[in-house]
DNA sequence: TTTAATTACGAAATCGTTTTCGTACTCTTC
DNA sequence: GAAGAGTACGAAAACGATTTCGTAATTAAA
């Protein structure tokens, strides 16, 4: 079924029966009503094929992500899926696992026009953002969430990082810890970068001895990360405060923990980065700061469909849109006193 | 830059460009060199909407779940990805949120083309199959996994739901319960149901009271199931067994103890299907029944793939594909004697 | 030497839409 | 009743690839 034969049944030109789908002035409104009529009766779906390649338009968006297994990223595809869904936008999904050089290639061939716009938690190391120019230079839009570029000029949806570590890390703070810990996966990743920030700006304030400061970067391999973690912890400094950016570090400590008999919160305090929604069952309840990832989907999703709609028209001299959410501080077992 | 200005460039025409970057015979080496060259010196990346208007192919699936914000989902996608990447494919991702005419809707709106197969896991009620019916007949292809339709006739990769039923019931007997639970999310789903179907064989064999089975269907629907869930365990059966059948609904059960202070195992022993990552972390570590969510992915979408490549082929007269994986049972302190 | 086969390429049709024109026809308006 | 405006439609040109078919030029076979 095509519009063709739509055509032929209805004794009509091509260019009517489309004209008539598109509910066009140029036709009467009882043609329109035939045309509407037949072409349920008999399911004429138009090839979206034909129409994005003469509209240059798609009505897709692509979502790239570092995983997908991970309570953070499918949370914030459920914000992005109940806009696009809204608005009648397909969405493709890529994952990088954490490969900058598979983002690169990702982005690289998304150039082609498949979609109409990008949703981005970059994997990348700052020292390359060629691809983020190519975007730009090819006119796609994009969207960062979470994991920002912040030398590239596009829209981006973060939280109040430094300000969330910085909370976190004082929380550790007036819990008596003498010795703290940064987790982390990587010293390239902005978001991370500036819960470190607020982590380290905290002990500063309160004249924390430096040498009693450990950025533990334990990287994206899982079995590299559980050694590194686990030679940390033997021995277990005194009355060690973790802060750990990102919740599977989180989980990895406890089941270290676990493993070599560490007791969470009396020779251990940990508080994470998470939306595990099981937080407040583990043993012992996790102390969290929680993204609203939701959120943060929903409004990167709503600012690439402004920017898509943007598109070609004259765009007022207007500032980078950056919104930037709170995270909410839970405070459980994990760090108690 | 497209077909046309890189045959300008070449003195080519578009035909002997086009069959140059199809590695086809009737073009000499030397010629291919050249186009292959200057293709990639100009970034020329072939329009994938006229591409798969004229070929009729897509090189895209879909996947079609019922939420994404769930470990085995998420495990599952994981697993569909890293078959589609390989085979350059591109994943488009619905979700229903177990709404089964929001399926409807989804499936018919991909009659239209937009993809080579199907990947579903269905949140449809079994008095429905229109639209699978639909899908048969235009010929597009598409792989059940984990949540079946049974009266259709299309691959699917399973898990030994029954037997695993069966097994955790077992379990559960001999820690000596005397009243046993089944939480479901609806009597609808055939995965579930076969879980069910173990559980009742299982305490049939060892001839349990039938006063004392009960079978709780919670609903998909969070505040209700809370409410039903609450409402079941107050008061608590005199030494109750809970078999969950979705992982949602035995962390419900875990905050409903903690909020009416019921002690597990001690007042209840829970063992659940469950893809969490913590559940060994879990205040108790909860017993699971866990899927290969990974390898089922991975399976659905070899089978998948290999429905593509045979279509319009001749079939050869064999049995429907279906692919039985099995669970792992890891007993934990939630029904610890 | 003639015929047949092979090689290497190009012209043009095609996929199914959308959109730009062009044009009959009717209806005002002066 | 002539000019202009408005209405309702159709023909045809895009969009950017792929593929069929045709054909010169060369080589091989008879």
């Amino acid at each position: 079924m095509n519009i063709k034969k739509l055509a032929k049944e209805l004794n009509l030109s091509v260019s009517t029966v489309s004209k008539a789908l598109h509910d066009s002035y140029e036709i009467k409104a009882e043609t329109k009503e035939k045309v509407l009529a037949l072409a349920k009766q008999l399911n004429y779906q138009p090839n979206p094929f034909a129409s994005s390649l003469r509209r240059n338009s798609s009505k897709t968006i692509a979502v790239v992500i570092p995983e997908i297994a991970h309570n953070f990223f499918s949370l914030v595809i459920n914000g992005i899926e109940s806009v696009a869904e809204e608005l009648k936008y397909h969405v493709l999904i890529y994952i990088t696992h954490e490969i900058p050089e598979k983002e690169e290639q990702i982005i690289r061939h998304l150039l082609n026009g498949r979609v109409d716009g990008i949703l981005i938690s970059s994997s990348g190391t700052s020292n390359n953002n060629a691809h983020y120019h190519e975007l730009v230079q090819k006119g796609i839009p994009f969207v960062f969430f979470d994991r920002a570029n912040f030398e590239i000029d596009a829209p981006r949806v973060i939280t109040d990082d430094y300000q969330a570590g910085f909370q976190a890390t004082e929380h550790l703070i007036k819990t008596q810890c003498k010795h703290f810990a940064f987790l982390s996966l990587s010293n390239q990743m902005t978001a991370i970068n500036h819960r470190k920030d607020g982590f380290l700006a905290a002990l500063k304030q309160y004249q924390i001895e430096p040498s009693h400061v450990h950025i533990i970067e334990a990287g994206t391999d899982e079995t590299l990360s559980f050694q590194i973690i686990r030679n940390f912890l033997q021995p277990v400094p005194e009355s060690l405060g973790i802060f750990s950016s990102v919740e599977k570090l989180a989980i990895q400590t406890y089941h270290i923990c676990k493993e070599i008999n560490i007791l969470i919160p009396h020779q251990l305090k940990i508080i994470s980065f998470s939306n595990l929604p099981t937080a407040a069952l583990l043993n012992p309840a996790l102390s969290t700061l929680t993204q609203p990832a939701f959120s943060i989907g929903k409004e990167a999703a709503l600012l690439l469909f402004q920017s898509i709609r943007n598109k070609g028209k004259i765009q007022p001299i207007t500032t980078l849109p950056q919104i930037v959410l709170k995270s909410t501080l839970f405070i459980r077992e994990s760090t108690k006193m």
